[in-house]
RNA sequence: CGGGGUGUAGCGUAGCCCGGUUAUCGCGCCUCGUUUGGGACGAGGAGGUCGCAGGUUCGAAUCCUGCCACCCCGACCA
């Protein structure tokens, strides 16, 4: 294997690739476009998945689980939403094999052709909004707020791990209300839960807006996203947020009685984040020695590496280690003891640096003789002695201050990266040489985000929630404008 | 779907232009020994449909034809 990594300033997608690979996260499938997660970095997801998962269920969302199996005819009874999935569907034609006539393989049977294709999801709304229709006649049964962990088909044209692959893993909610009100505080109320989740577990500062029209989601009268900034400068759309209105429950004709005895329709969210997560968790915190976590979503926080020169040494290491793996364990801290014996410490070291691990302690003879550890950071790759006495509250009191200085440091970043400006010139500058957010009038015209989008390849990341306070020209046709909104090059 | 490239051991590769003994090297793997505070060293060993199918030839990893797969650049992308 060789040593290092490609630096991240010279070219970050080789940097990337190389990180997931080492770091043991996941690598191509020989399946088209499809990935295979590791156990290592699928135990990243598990932790996404289950702090997600518990701020779901605290604002009143249930888990369920819907078919992978869309039949045709749902997905085109919303217009806009087919037209929005429909080039990029895999879709099942056969239900049967048969031997080939010359014994070698098999082939598709075309004697075994549906009556009616099935459509592998590319996303639930349809299949959930008919089953929705049967289990709501009353007000009485909204709110309904639900939510799958599955996975999805999207055929597309190129892929890349975790970013884009055919097929990924997400959750996404699918709520029903009684009132248009209602359904879009949920919108809102999710975005927050989205923000929340990035800033506090994963250390990811986000900006929230509105999608522009172009980039709404196929069905919605509304997106809503968090968007953040990777360290090359280009955005990645992090989760959204949709407020359907009424739009798919008029495609399948959801109807309730109201309380006072009349019929309306109900009014729906779906929202949803994915394993993309994990490329955004890379891209913003990890350099050019391997993967960085944060200390609230790393599987293991601490890696306890004994060093011994002989059994007996071996023998009293581990049995302070063992002794430390106890304390560790009352304050809730999880770890692993490396006392691999065909490894070399640094190679463990080495090995824990690529693979995240917040908080490295070594033990060996020297601080047998002292009564301390060795106590080393892989954010800032410090290295500290301390008293082996106080060493389980030292390591809980660094892991919070890991956790919150990747924070600021991404925070800090994402300020330096972000501008406003005035004139299309200097636009164009910026997303020619260094991209990043930038703040900039511009009318609220389809065309002008597409010419924008033709001369720079910079798109609207999103139009800030207080959008509209900030009257001025647009950077480009200097035709009136509500305020500024945010343009990014986009993952 | 256009343009370019690659396919040789688990991984990364040399050889191909200009056909010729037993297909090169590194990592990894196995055995033994010495090692262990930042990716150890020595000795020995195992491992190959040279992407697939045809063709040319006394002889093909190498030349020709067809196919397949993957990668990069476009196009595409909630």
């Amino acid at each position: 294997m060789s040593k290092g990594l490609p630096n991240r300033k010279e070219n970050f997608s080789a940097w990337y690739n190389e990180i997931v690979k080492k770091a043991d996260l996941a690598e191509n499938s020989s399946v088209r476009g499809c990935m295979v997660i590791k156990p290592y970095g699928f135990s990243i997801w598990e932790k996404m998945q289950s702090k997600l998962d518990s701020m779901f269920k605290e604002s009143g969302h249930v888990n369920a689980y819907f078919p992978l199996f869309i039949p045709k005819s749902y997905l085109s009874k919303e217009a806009d939403h087919v037209e929005g999935f429909a080039k990029e569907c895999a879709v099942v034609t056969h239900y049967r094999l048969k031997s080939e006539e010359n014994g070698k393989g098999v082939v598709v049977d075309p004697e075994a052709k549906l009556e009616e294709e099935l459509i592998v999801r590319p996303t639930s709304e349809t299949v959930i909004w008919n089953t929705y229709k049967n289990w709501i006649q009353s007000y009485r049964d909204l709110p309904l707020l639900i939510n799958q962990w599955a996975n999805v088909v999207r055929w597309e044209m190129r892929t890349r791990l975790f970013l884009r692959t055919s097929e990924f893993l997400w959750q996404e909610g699918h709520t029903a209300h009684e009132t248009k009100e209602e359904a879009e505080n949920e919108t809102l109320k999710i975005l927050d839960i989205y923000s929340d989740f990035l800033e506090e577990t994963m250390a990811i500062p986000v900006l929230k807006g509105i999608k522009s029209e172009s980039e709404k989601f196929a069905g919605a009268v509304e997106t809503y996203c968090v968007e953040a900034l990777m360290q090359d400068g280009k955005a990645l759309q992090a989760g959204t947020s949709h407020f359907l209105g009424q739009n798919f429950a008029k495609a399948f004709d959801v109807q309730f009685a109201t309380s006072d005895g009349k019929k309306d329709f109900v009014w729906g969210t779906s929202w949803g984040v994915s394993t993309r997560l994990i490329g955004a968790l890379i891209m913003t915190h990890s350099d050019d020695k391997g993967l960085v976590l944060p200390p609230n979503l790393a599987p293991i926080q601490v890696v306890l590496i004994p060093i011994f020169n002989s059994d007996e040494e071996y023998e009293m290491i581990q049995k302070k280690l063992q002794s430390f793996s106890e304390l560790l364990k009352e304050k809730n801290i999880s770890f692993k003891i490396d006392d691999r014996k065909n490894f070399k410490p640094g190679w463990k070291f080495s090995e824990y640096e690529l693979k995240g691990i917040p908080i490295r302690v070594a033990l060996g003879p020297k601080d047998l003789k002292n009564n301390t550890v060795e106590v080393a950071r892989r954010d800032n790759m410090s290295k500290e002695i301390i008293n082996q006495d106080n060493l389980d509250s030292y390591i809980k009191d660094l892991l919070i201050e890991i956790q919150n200085e990747l924070l600021k440091k991404a925070k800090i970043f994402q300020n330096e990266n972000t501008h406003q400006v005035y004139n299309y010139e200097d636009f164009k500058k910026i997303f020619k040489n260094e991209n990043g957010f930038v703040y900039a009038h511009w009318d609220g015209t389809s065309e002008t985000e597409n010419l924008i989008k033709k001369e720079t390849k910079a798109t609207i990341r999103c139009i800030p929630m207080d959008y509209g306070n900030n009257p001025g020209r647009c950077l480009v046709t200097g035709k009136a404008s509500k305020g500024m909104v945010v343009f990014g090059k986009a993952y």
